[in-house]
RNA sequence: CGGGAAGUGGCGCAGCUUGGCAGCGCGCAGCGUUCGGGACGCUGAGGCCGCGGGUUCGAAUCCCGCCUUCCCGACCA
């Protein structure tokens, strides 16, 4: 039985999936359903992506830490919505060391819990704060429908966790993690444009006060989202004490945020830039940035091959050479396709002779010719054209299949094939029956693009659409 | 849990209506010819036909029961 694939942007989409997978599958582990196994070139693009969001995260302060993967079940119960959000998807363990445990554990969902536990022994005085910890880790949600990378029941994460002194601060923070970690790394490294908006009272995060998303739309015209962050509000700090000493000497709860993205980002490269000849992988995230391809290794192929990719090499590219002559040329090239490498240089006795390689862009699929003396400095250049056409095609895409609509029935005829952008007042009350049929709010922006600090903001834009 | 499909070598499928040696494509192994866009030929390995029962001389095929998976929905980074 064929495992569960990402849907497609073209017909043949599942057949490259199936080729490559960006090498990834659902794990056939018995009663375990919609786990995922990660092959070497997949994980290699999430760890790119894991050392983009690390510096990041970095940059805006917050300090990496880790904490227990099992969760005294009574630490969830501490703040009411939160529980209520979590429980039906939480894998429960009720024994070990061949005993039945005193009170079950949980494999974390989210860390807010156990974190929290720490963060009030941490924090004692105001000078303490703000308290921002990172986590990059692994967690479990018993869902009901997983799909490879969008929605499986282990996933791979980074999750946040910060305290502060004051709302105005802790909101500060979450719209700051959600601007310049994850908006700039999304557009700037992934050239995938996203909308910033702010999430309606239903699709907020269990215990959160708001919830601001990055959404993407997909080859297919469906919604993705691909980050959060959450502005906790106090409801935390009083479920597990976090309280602080002001200056002036008084006890106060402390503000709180969190924010995640998580190996879904995997998914949301695939289908945000795939075609139909596979992956298309934006060179700032591509593990192998340059292939050089030994087409034979004749009249002193082999020897010009091994040069160029010292050259690119020298200049800080990742590059990779394939001299695997026995195998043929063709099917070499479409691997190398499907694997979504930005340039590749064919380096064939054929072009040597009059000087030359052959330089092909897997966004266009342009092959030219260029001096092989010329060759590593176009290839350089080259990975900055495709990873700015790659984020220009994917924004064209988007803005051709979004429309502008004044009630709720076209926006609901327009999220058949994209988004739909429709005055928030005219779906507030029927955000339910949008969701029957399908169609949910993705986010609410302001007229002009801001970030809404409250969904009762007058003139305020929903963008609806299909989502995964 | 509702609605719809499907379970047959590693993967994708045909065969089932009308019971009669378990097949095809891809992949895999060996040899040869090829190899500037997924090469070709020959040889070969690999099967509890989802599970259990029934009908029959004989079941992948017909009947009964069960299990599992996938798709659409509720949940969701």
């Amino acid at each position: 039985m064929a495992r569960s694939v990402l849907t497609p942007r073209a017909e043949n989409f599942p057949q490259w999936y199936q080729d490559v997978v960006a090498k990834a599958e659902m794990a056939d582990n018995g009663p375990v359903r919609g786990t995922m196994v990660i092959r070497p070139y997949g994980y290699a693009i999430w760890e790119r992506m894991q050392r983009e969001l690390d510096d990041r995260i970095k940059a805006a302060g917050a300090r990496n830490a880790y904490f227990p993967l099992f969760i005294p079940e009574s630490y969830l119960r501490r703040e009411a919505e939160h529980v209520e959000g979590f429980s039906p998807e939480l894998a429960v363990v009720t024994h070990g060391g061949g005993k039945q445990l005193e009170e079950p554990v949980v494999v974390r969902p989210t860390s807010e819990t156990i974190i929290n536990v720490f963060i009030a022994k941490w924090v004692q005085s105001h000078r303490d704060l703000p308290m921002l910890l990172n986590q990059w880790a692994n967690v479990v949600r018993w869902e009901l429908r997983p799909r490879v990378f969008l929605r499986t029941t282990e996933f791979l994460w980074q999750e946040g966790h910060t305290a502060h002194a004051t709302r105005a601060e802790a909101r500060a923070y979450a719209v700051r993690i959600l601007r310049q970690v994850y908006e700039d790394f999304a557009v700037e490294v992934l050239g995938l444009p996203v909308l910033v908006g702010r999430k309606t009272e239903r699709e907020r995060f269990a215990g959160a006060e708001a919830t601001f998303t990055i959404e993407a739309m997909m080859g297919d015209g469906k919604a993705l989202q691909m980050g959060t962050s959450h502005e906790l509000g106090q409801n935390f700090a009083r479920a597990f004490g976090i309280e602080f000493q002001t200056d002036t000497g008084t006890n106060e709860y402390a503000w709180q945020t969190s924010w995640g993205v998580s190996t879904r980002l995997v998914g949301a490269l695939i289908m945000g830039h795939g075609d139909d000849a596979g992956l298309r992988v934006p060179p700032r995230i591509a593990p192998v940035q340059v292939v050089v391809v030994l087409v034979k290794a004749a009249d002193g192929a082999g020897e010009a091959a091994a040069a160029l990719v010292a050259e690119l090499a020298g200049r800080g590219l990742r590059v990779e050479l394939d001299e695997r002559v026995d195998t043929s040329f063709g099917r070499r090239a479409v691997e190398w396709e499907l694997k979504g490498v930005p340039v590749r240089i064919e380096v064939g006795p054929r072009d040597l002779a009059a000087g030359n390689v052959t330089l092909v862009r897997r966004d266009s699929g342009d092959k030219v010719p260029v001096p092989i003396t010329a060759a590593a400095q176009e290839a350089a250049e080259s990975l900055d054209v495709i990873q700015a056409a790659l984020h220009r095609q994917a924004t064209e895409m988007r803005d051709a299949r979004t429309a502008e609509v004044s009630s709720v029935d076209e926006a609901q005829q327009a999220a058949q094939t994209g988004f739909a952008r429709v005055p928030w007042d005219l779906v507030r009350d029927d955000e339910v029956r949008l969701a029957q049929a399908g169609v949910t709010v993705r986010c609410l922006q302001r007229a002009d693009g801001d970030l809404p600090m409250s969904s009762d903001e007058p003139g305020l834009v929903a963008t609806v659409a299909k989502a995964y």
